[in-house]
RNA sequence: GGCCCCUUAGUCUAGUGGUUAGGACGUCGGCCUCUCACGUCGAAGACAUGGGUUCAAGUCCCGUAGGGGUCACCA
């Protein structure tokens, strides 16, 4: 038909979408954009103790969120569904029934109590326990409660060649019989994953570190059911800042939380996917620019500490190159969620000017700036150092010339400053320091005129007026 | 413990036998400046270790150490 890559992603919805997953997903989204492949989504909520659809629902959110779409899908179809593994279960019988019938699989009748004792006494003696083929032999009766194995050899090895890492052996002796079907029917994830992508035809697995050790009992399947081996590449781990593997532990580990924070999607996927693959000494990336250089050559071998303050590092970048419309309108809904009256209007469109050189995020925007849409909060630190009888005078003049100006444009603000710190002989922040606190409550704020601009005049003048109150 | 994988600064990484080992985050310092931030200039900081192979090794091979993964009727 076609050879363009297929590739997939196949969440199981037992929670949210986390970090290691989404750059998951985005390696094989991006393969399939790069090469004109197929990006196909499928379910694997063949746990149903652990699957819900809300957490279905949340990873189709937050792989939308970050940007990526797919070709086909659960909520979408295609031509190899369903996408559903539950869906499905007809597919794996078909395939394990033809194992069966070759002799290459079986019925076994084992309880998991008289295994569970084998294991225990394996364990007592220090030994590696392997399951030890009772039923191998035994015919095939269906109307006894069975589990379907497949049958492993048990010398040579298999070697295959994995995209990031390079040849990987596994030597036979050390797998075994492995349960292929449940008692109640379900695949196991290695055979379910595997009939689905035979069924899909996937010919590129990108998956993460933590299966490469199914990789060979997998190859021995596809072979068992004569099907093509897809190409398979093992995703190092994301680890955390102790260099265990990243949890909950070590801070948001959830897609969505990040959105929460007010991170931009494009920063996320950025940072994300520069955490394992690189090109060469370049960090800020488009979403078109990795479409057009994402690789698996230069996907690095080793697990990878997420550096949330690289992150935020990204993100800032992100939003200085964002134009401050953009900042503005995607700024709305942070200040809302903080009770703050903000709109989609010049005043706000100032603000994100200059705050987006301040914030990291919207989340630390609305933080940081929350006295341009309410009243301040006066550190009294500053209130100390700055709104002093020495300070009054000139907060006066400041008043005086703001009151008096035509228009509050900067020349003139800078010329009224200017001014009245020569009048009194002062440097020029011996004037605006006292003003910044009168006007934010702070020390620390965008410059002095950018701050009355957006306040207007007559907030200024509301907010000059109180600190001269204070002073008395 | 068996098996598998990994190892360049605190972190992410460039590097495919010959480089003063490059970039980025973070850190520290200078400059800019109405404060903060931005920007800018600069600094400190790495090839885990021991053997080989080679004229030459971060790069190739072997060992050691350390780290991670995996050993289910989970995925």
């Amino acid at each position: 038909m076609s050879d363009k890559p297929r590739v997939r992603f196949a969440p199981s919805p037992t929670g949210y979408l986390h970090i290691g997953g989404a750059r998951t997903a985005l390696f094989n989204w991006l393969w399939a954009r790069r090469t004109g492949g197929t990006f196909v989504l499928r379910v694997e909520d063949t746990d149903r103790e652990r699957s819900t659809q809300q957490a279905v629902e949340a990873i189709f959110d937050a792989l939308r969120w970050l940007g990526m779409d797919w070709d086909e899908g659960p909520d979408i179809g295609g031509p190899h569904g369903p996408y559903f593994q539950t869906q499905r279960l007809p597919v794996y019988r078909r395939y394990a029934e033809q194992l069966i019938a070759e002799g290459k699989a079986y019925a076994c009748y084992c309880s998991k109590e008289e295994l569970d004792v084998l294991r225990k006494q394996a364990e007592k003696e220090k030994r590696q326990f392997k399951y030890p083929g009772t039923c191998r032999g035994k015919p095939y009766d269906p109307s006894r409660r069975h589990v379907i194995r497949f049958r492993m050899p048990e010398t040579g090895a298999t070697t295959y060649q994995d995209l990031v890492k390079g040849p990987i052996t596994t030597p036979h002796d050390t797998l075994q019989d492995e349960v292929i079907l449940r008692g109640d029917g379900m695949p196991l994830y290695n055979f379910g994953a595997l009939v689905d992508d035979i069924e899909m035809k996937i010919t590129l697995v990108a998956r993460g570190d933590d299966h490469v050790n199914n990789t060979a009992r997998q190859i021995l399947m596809y072979e068992g059911l004569g099907a093509p081996v897809p190409v398979f590449a093992h995703l190092p781990m994301i680890l955390g800042a102790d260099k265990t593997r990243l949890s909950k532990r070590h801070g948001a580990t959830s897609v969505t939380a990040y959105r929460d924070m007010g991170f931009l999607p494009g920063a996320v996927v950025n940072y994300l996917v520069r955490l394992g693959w690189s090109h060469g000494d370049d960090e800020i990336f488009t979403i078109d620019d990795l479409v057009k250089y994402f690789d698996f050559e230069h996907v690095g071998a080793t697990a990878g500490v997420f550096n949330p303050e690289k992150m935020l590092w990204v993100n800032h970048e992100w939003m200085r190159q964002l134009p401050r419309e953009e900042v503005a309108r995607r700024a709305v809904p942070f200040f809302r969620q903080a009770g703050l009256p903000a709109e989609d209007d010049e005043k706000l469109r100032h603000v994100a000017d200059v705050a987006r050189e301040r914030a990291k995020t919207f989340g630390e925007m609305v933080q940081q700036f929350r006295y341009f849409y309410a009243p301040i909060q006066l550190d009294p630190k500053a209130k100390e150092k700055f709104l002093t009888a020495d300070a009054k005078p000139t907060l006066s003049t400041i008043r005086a010339g703001v009151a008096g100006l035509p228009a509050l444009e900067t020349a003139a603000l800078e010329k009224l400053f200017q001014d009245a710190a020569a009048a009194r002989g002062l440097a020029a922040g011996k004037v605006a320091q006292p003003v910044r606190v009168a006007l934010t409550g702070g020390t620390a704020s965008p410059g002095i005129y950018d701050v009355i601009q957006i306040l207007g005049r007559e907030e200024t003048l509301k907010r000059l007026d109180d600190a001269l109150g204070l002073i008395g």
